[in-house]
DNA sequence: GCTTAATCTTTACAGCGTTAGGATTGTGCC
DNA sequence: GGCACAATCCTAACGCTGTAAAGATTAAGC
């Protein structure tokens, strides 16, 4: 059967068709991966005609664009606000970050670079959140190391986590133990060898 | 004009087609990404039609596999080789890591999931490179610290070279320092934390 | 209430991966 | 050498995709 608009719609126009294609991009990311984000299938959830997304967003990618702007927010937010649990985590901003993207995944894979390239380089939020995860890392450690380690230490975190990440996500830790005692023992690792690594 | 196949060719039979499809795809992969690896743009580098191709590969995915495979063969060649250098680095392996995703950047995202997921899945050679890419950085420590320490300790070297690797090449790395020295400085920061970091 | 602009529609086009079936060439047996 | 066969290549075609063009429907402003 052909795939025709969505008749249970109450009006022509459809009012909020903006925000109803990126929930359902958001859907389809995270059901089927970055790869199946596809313009067609986006607005067939929606029940209305592919072209009518050209209303609201340039092309396809812009889709992608603006779901990872929307990410990118949610991220930033998330991470600023700051992690609860104070158990004596050595780098708890460190674990916030890999929770975020093990509760994200194909979001994360997105705003980093798979599929879209055009993604990282377009989208405001996007680099505004890298240079801030960059930050959130060094704040993290910037009352235990001078400010001359601060840059690389702060590298270190983040390509720690996000390496560390992007393994879970990925699926390819298969140690039988939880993941969450996997990035609290690594983490502390690097914090106790951050404690006495100075150079 | 229509894309026709190469006239320019001796013989009706190309003789070698799949390791020229390889070859292509390689090439294709490293100038424009692994979103452009088309089943068309590769047979017409090659100048064959596209479904001579059929012959060769079941799919378009199983060229993008079988160009995984060959990776991660080199690559798990390239680190068993060991590193040559011995500076006195802390993490030689490390450092032959990240030296190998910047040189490979768009087979090392293929490897690890961009776009093919099935590449994580089906092909034998690079779940070998994973799990081997772990041992290696585990044999990295193994002479620095104990048997028990060793599975965490490998995880987090391995991370963090899997972080700083993607960082790299993503290009999303811009003090204005040169890359080498980035990457040895935050290995040296791990390895001694490593040295210290005892639990 | 009419005009206008915005939104959604159908229709159409080129490019994609893939299938089916015909043309051409290398291979092994007589 | 010649012949049957299998392997390899081709063209044609199908359904899918993203996108452009142009017509239908509705909301907004005077």
């Amino acid at each position: 059967m052909p795939t025709r608009p969505n008749k249970s719609r109450k009006s022509y126009h459809h009012g909020d068709l903006r925000n109803a294609l990126l929930k359902a991009a958001r859907d389809v990311l995270e059901e089927r991966g970055p790869s199946f984000l596809g313009l067609r299938e986006i607005s067939r959830r929606v029940g209305v005609s592919a072209p009518s997304a050209y209303h609201h967003f340039p092309s396809r990618d812009a889709i992608a664009l603006g779901l990872a702007e929307h990410g990118a927010r949610e991220m930033a937010e998330c991470l600023t606000a700051g992690p609860r649990d104070e158990t004596g985590a050595l780098a708890p901003y460190g674990e916030a970050y890999v929770a975020f993207v093990r509760a994200n995944p194909a979001l994360y894979r997105l705003m980093f670079g798979e599929g879209f390239p055009a993604v990282s380089q377009y989208s405001h939020a996007v680099r505004e959140l890298r240079k801030r995860s960059y930050e959130i890392m060094k704040s993290n450690l910037e009352n235990r190391l001078s400010d001359a380690e601060l840059p690389i230490a702060g590298l270190f975190l983040w390509a720690l986590v996000h390496g560390l990440g992007l393994l879970l996500i990925d699926g390819q830790i298969t140690t039988g133990e939880d993941d969450r005692d996997i990035v609290h023992r690594v983490l502390q690792l690097a914090g106790t060898g951050l404690d006495h690594g100075r150079t």
